[in-house]
DNA sequence: TTTGGCATGTAATCCGTTACATGATTAG
DNA sequence: CTAATCATGTAACGGATTACATGCCAAA
């Protein structure tokens, strides 16, 4: 089984914002979930096409534009799968982290170069806790009484709390590694 | 360039823990830093090869052992890459988060599904913390005094900081999610 | 003696990004 | 007119995992 998680993305995608062709499943998921999703083209058209061919999608050409446009919509089929996948627990990540790399190997170099690269992410995740909580209330006000919008609320949550919790480890890593030893 | 971060991985491995097999740089890893990284032989083995036709790393049989064994050391040229690796700000990762897509396509499926996953991924953040909490005093009692005991507790602190604010989303996720509009 | 751990390596495959190639439409 | 955006797709490459293949040594 090829692509799995990026046919389920896509499927969703078709699932939530209906009729798409690749290009706006690109700008959706972009639009919607990139804090914690991406997929490229390169992906979302190789997919699209192994969608048709188990038939969890259907196309369309796209008669209304006479530029070359596809128009893609999910079938039973297709929701059948995503429920079939929504229901597997997902397993813990434990996804690679080069800035705790580059900590624990910290000793091998200055001791300021890692204290910079922590204020660095200091300051990226407060500009990414900012700019999460405006999203936030921008969904809160474009998605009221919407059935999808206390899932887009959670995942917002998901990445304010994450970015802030980064933030007050770096704060206590720098006293740690600033520290000398007693 | 080829395989940069497994590169650092293995060197730093060499630079922290001294002359060592594949096999040495495989548990090293496994034992200090699983929680945020992993190296597989199949990169391990490759990696090793490529280091030292760039005089990386420079390796001798081990006349100690019949065995089939191959002994790895950091050349001086090989700290310099280090060095000039960790200098390089790391950019803010990305990661696909299969939870986060699972729950916001949770309208697709019956409710009391992503709340499952919610709470068996509560209990596994539980297990972790207290894992690693345990791992911090181990580490602090073995490596007391050492040079490196500063940077391996910043990054175990990241792992019980992480896993507790990944519990404390989920806690608030389920209450997003359970609530009824009003 | 047989099982588990030590030890090295390759091949297949997967999943994903980036670069490339092409061209239409629309807004300024 | 022309730049940005819409739009589709392929090819090359990169980085990593998993399975496979092999075999020694030590302890139970």
């Amino acid at each position: 089984m090829r692509e799995s998680t990026s046919e389920m993305a896509v499927l969703g995608a078709l699932a939530l914002g209906g009729e798409m062709s690749g290009y706006d499943i690109r700008q959706f998921i972009d639009a919607s979930i990139s804090h914690f999703w991406r997929e490229s083209y390169g992906q979302i058209y190789p997919v699209l096409a192994q969608l048709g061919r188990q038939k969890l999608v259907k196309s369309s050409a796209d008669k209304a534009s006479n530029r070359d446009r596809r128009r893609y919509s999910i079938t039973k089929a297709g929701r059948q799968r995503l429920v079939e996948w929504l229901v597997i627990e997902p397993q813990p990540e434990r996804p690679r982290n080069e800035l705790l790399l580059k900590v624990f190997l910290a000793s091998q170099a200055p001791t300021r170069i890692v204290i910079q690269h922590l204020e660095s992410m200091i300051a990226s995740c407060r500009a990414q806790t900012k700019e999460l909580k405006q999203v936030e209330q921008e969904v809160r006000l474009q998605d009221a009484g919407s059935e999808t919008l206390r899932f887009s609320i959670a995942t917002i949550r998901a990445g304010i709390r994450m970015a802030q919790a980064r933030a007050r480890w770096a704060r206590e890593a720098i006293e740690i590694i600033s520290k000398r030893q007693a």
